[in-house]
DNA sequence: GTTGAACTTCAACGGCGTTGAAGTCTGCGC
DNA sequence: GCGCAGACTTCAACGCCGTTGAAGTTCAAC
């Protein structure tokens, strides 16, 4: 059967999540989908465009069904939780994602929404477009933190331990003290946590004007 | 005259500042030091080995006499404002330091006064490092782009309207308007924006406890 | 001077993204 | 049924890349 750019798409989508961003291959992509290296680039003119391909598949649906009738904080915190579940959703999503400069359709729409939500909240143009730039640095920065922990051969397990050895509770006693705290075991309330702060943040600002 | 660690590691950074991240490669600094390709090798054991020592380099002298009379707040300020420009100091700066996960020495001492500052404002260990995480993810991701906008070819300007065309003010009314509000002309201003926004957040979860 | 370690060169390996010419298939008008 | 044009694939390369190991060179200490 001849290939579809749907093909490439899904394809170049599964590869990355058996073996990720560094592994995903203009060539492993051609084997995988049972064909010869250049067939793709009639489809793709380059990996750059395909990566854009995905990252945009990737956010299909970010801002459906938002529930109108929420404070607008509560809003915008849950426009974050979708984004970082976007990114989530395929092994490196969040450096897939963050390697693309192309304006993708679903991500300005993300933008606009997010923009809309923070002017709701009082926000003028200028401080509502580079709040929404400051959680976006937050959200991609977690995820790709939380996916590169994710993706360490033993779970963490030989990274920590280099950390702690690399610590000597002295020079940095509450470095040491924290060796127990990093993001990898708890991803779900270090995010959480991150993003309230900003929030509030937020409001503390829309609360002042 | 031979070659010496030190001879490698600055050459490094000066070709880092000539070419930028994509275009640093081990021939051309090979090239640059005017000797032959493997002859790096000797000093450096992989090109990952060599980012590292330059993001080390980068961030010497990062937590030098910081004035300790200040409010915490402002510390940690002064600390998020000290990372920016250590990470702007060489182009690419922040793509170098975010490609490195080995504990760097002064990344750890950073990070260890970071802590400490926030403690001091009362927050417990555990709020106090992850607090850390999210400013780090801010100030990691702005530099980013910050740098990023700064490397295109003509300032931004041919990105920009490539934007601007892919806004239907109809669709996308907010983002229409904030067009001219993107990072690239002011990133002074976008950058403690967002610190503020961030500090702010810290400051009120610090009152609740 | 000899020697051994420090350092460099040399020549390759296997991989990468990309390209353009040549080939093959397929659907459509005749 | 047939030919043909466009759509798609293969093939064979190009010029890069990081890395390696053996061979060669330099140099300081004995």
């Amino acid at each position: 059967m001849r290939l579809t750019r749907d093909h490439v798409l899904t394809a170049a989508l599964d590869l990355l999540d058996e073996v990720g961003l560094d592994g995903l291959t203009m060539r492993r992509l051609a084997t995988a989908l049972g064909v010869k290296n250049g067939a793709t680039y009639w489809h793709f003119p380059s990996k750059q465009a395909l990566l854009e391909a995905m990252a945009e598949a990737m956010l299909t649906g970010l801002t459906e069904d938002l529930d109108a009738r929420l404070p607008w904080h509560e809003r915008a915190a849950e426009m974050a939780r979708r984004l970082r579940r976007a990114l989530l959703s395929r092994r490196d999503g969040a450096r897939v994602f963050s390697g693309v400069f192309f304006p993708l359709p679903n991500a300005l729409a993300y933008g606009e929404t997010m923009v809309a939500t923070l002017r709701e909240a009082g926000l003028n143009g200028r401080d509502a477009t580079w709040t929404v730039d400051t959680l976006n640095y937050f959200v991609v920065g977690h995820v790709i933190e939380e996916q590169l922990a994710a993706s360490l051969p033993d779970g963490g397990a030989e990274a920590t331990a280099r950390l702690t050895r690399a610590l000597d509770p002295r020079t940095h006693p509450h470095l040491h003290a924290a060796a127990r705290d990093l993001t990898a075991p708890h991803p779900e309330e270090h995010f959480e946590h991150g993003l309230r702060l900003i929030v509030d943040g937020i409001r503390l600002t829309a609360g002042c004007r």
